[in-house]
DNA sequence: ATACAGGTCTTAA
DNA sequence: TTAAGACCTGTA
């Protein structure tokens, strides 16, 4: 176990932002998170933060998955308080934090977040991990399952898939599955591309348009370019930019300003 | 009951 | 190139 102190991030901000299903609650201050084939447990008080690993698996794993090495500081601070609106959205999620999470995971979990709200896409993609995922022990009565394998999902049929209340995205997560495994997408490729040129192979995949390809660059490929245009964001860019968002402001970062919109959008959207 | 949730695909003008 | 309509399902 392994203790991070004086860190500006928070769990809470994290886990309620939209950006990863896996992450969750457990009880007040701790959280459970299932990724890269790991199980991990988080505790947060105040400024410090406890990851129940080991202090190599932190530094090797962690620290990196939860983007722990960047000043977020720059980002927040390049929004005034002209911009009233942004700062105030800047303001309530400053612990936010964009993940680098596994690119598989991440497509598949976006093709099912398309038309579905946040809790049923856990629930998804919780059903899909118990009946595709591999099982694994946390200690001798403790369970958890991984997030299925490329094969695992290429071998399942669209009727099996719909037992996991996918829906019509089954068809879509077959298909995708299946290309590739057998290349017609090569995912690892991917890492080495551009934003540009990611974007462009990710929406060959069935079930990836424009909105879903945006989010596998911003939270998967850690392009921080990628700016997801979906309901909140088109609600939020019509009413407070109709003159145009000041994407040239943010340049190299456009991305972390989305993910505050979002969340913000999404915690007092009908407030 | 009807509309909507982190959209995409197909079809047709 | 743009626009309408279909598409699963749980929740409010």
């Amino acid at each position: 176990m392994i203790k991070v102190n004086d860190c500006n991030f928070s769990i809470e901000q994290i886990c309620e932002s939209g950006q990863c299903f896996r992450l969750k609650k457990i009880e007040e201050n701790k959280y459970s998170m299932i990724a890269l084939g790991r199980y991990l447990e988080l505790e947060q008080d105040q400024n410090e933060i406890t990851f129940h690993c080991t202090p190599e698996e932190y530094v090797q794993v962690w620290e990196h998955y939860f983007d722990l090495n960047t000043d977020y500081k720059r980002f927040i601070e390049s929004v005034t308080e002209e911009d009233e609106y942004l700062y105030r959205a800047v303001q309530f999620g400053k612990g936010i934090r964009i993940l680098e999470q596994d690119v598989w995971e991440i497509i598949i979990s976006f093709i099912i977040s398309q038309q579905n709200n946040i809790k049923r896409i856990r629930k998804c993609i919780e059903l899909l991990c118990e009946k595709y995922g591999e099982k694994k022990f946390i200690n001798k009565t403790e369970i958890y399952y991984d997030f299925p394998t490329i094969q695992a999902l290429a071998g399942a049929t669209e009727e099996e898939l719909r037992d996991c209340n996918l829906g019509y995205r089954s068809r879509y997560i077959l298909n995708t599955a299946k290309s590739i495994l057998n290349k017609e997408v090569d995912i690892n490729a991917l890492k080495k591309m551009d934003y540009k040129d990611a974007k462009v192979e990710l929406i060959k995949l069935s079930g990836v348009g424009e909105k879903v390809a945006d989010c596998i660059c911003l939270f998967s490929l850690h392009h921080l370019d990628a700016f997801p245009i979906d309901t909140h964001i088109k609600k939020v860019l019509n009413q407070y930019y109709p003159k145009g968002f000041p994407f040239e402001t943010f340049l190299g970062y456009t991305g972390i300003i989305q993910q505050y919109i979002f969340y913000f959008d999404l915690k007092n959207g009908n407030v």
